[in-house]
DNA sequence: CAAAAAGTGGGAAATTGTGGGAAAACATGG
DNA sequence: CCATGTTTTCCCACAATTTCCCACTTTTTG
């Protein structure tokens, strides 16, 4: 179960390494193997090879005829990269993948449970600070979120 | 039951000695084993280890494709940490939290139940002070305080 | 006032992060 | 189909950071 965050840096060749604190459970929950593919809110998903495996039997099994869903299976899917963790804890971000989400130095990895997701830095923090206005602005809260005593 | 408030000190590597007061019943509620996360008020709340749990299980059990949810869980699972007591007492706040807080030096926890919430000193002051200025312009009370007598 | 407890600072070992070179694999053009 | 140039992968070595201690100062308590 992965949770927090994490400041880190690409290194000229795209390389990212990953902070040791998840490795022992990295290597755990997928030997190194993992999936990364994109957000519509353009960071990355880095999933676990069977955690993504789960996602990817659900989303395969929506009716592609409808265009929401066709949508999703080909940002979801069409963007998966399977990269294997190297001898120094490290993973090489394929290009498309870096461009999608404008990584090139500074990132941000954050923990959400079943995966990480992976920021631009810059990106990461405008949109944080929208979300904190907004979390202050709204007066209801969804029902969802009712029962929730933080 | 966590209650009242401390100034404190962080040290040059961002380290904060516990107050005494509060050091046994931490020890009994979590071995030392705390989890630090942030609030859209711009503090941060710390949790004994089991009680943040609760909290965890509710935020991963909510539908992460609903936007205000998925808001909640970047902030709150996100930045959540786990930081360690000290031989002396003291807990390492990591530096993206920090930095989230504004917190350099001067700090003050707050007993609030379940958690603590942690300031960056010179914040809370000012909160503090439009908090009462707001209360004291406020003509009618919320249904929730009606039946409130302190 | 003495003794204990609490708070603070900082050094050194261990761990982690980073850069870059050389070998291998791949692509390109003749 | 080979030769050449480019990219990728693998590995090693150094730099930076973190962690773990120890020791000193200050405050509290009996």
């Amino acid at each position: 179960m992965f949770q927090g965050i994490n400041d880190l840096n690409l290194d000229a060749k795209g390389r990212m390494s990953l902070p040791a604190r998840y490795r022992d459970s990295i290597q755990a929950s997928c030997e190194g193997s993992l999936v990364i593919t994109v957000d519509v809110d353009r960071c990355l998903l880095v999933y676990p090879a069977p955690e993504w495996q789960v996602i990817q039997q659900k989303l395969m099994a929506l009716p592609s005829i409808n265009k929401q869903v066709r949508r999703l299976q080909r940002l979801l899917l069409g963007h998966a990269t399977e990269c294997e963790v190297d001898a120094n804890h490290r993973i090489l971000l394929p290009p498309p993948l870096r461009n999608f989400a404008n990584l090139t130095k500074h990132a941000v990895l954050i923990g959400q449970g079943n995966k990480f997701e992976l920021w631009d830095q810059e990106t990461w923090e405008k949109m944080r600070e929208r979300w904190i206005k907004e979390e202050n602005k709204l007066s209801d809260i969804s029902e969802a979120l009712e029962s929730l005593s933080i």
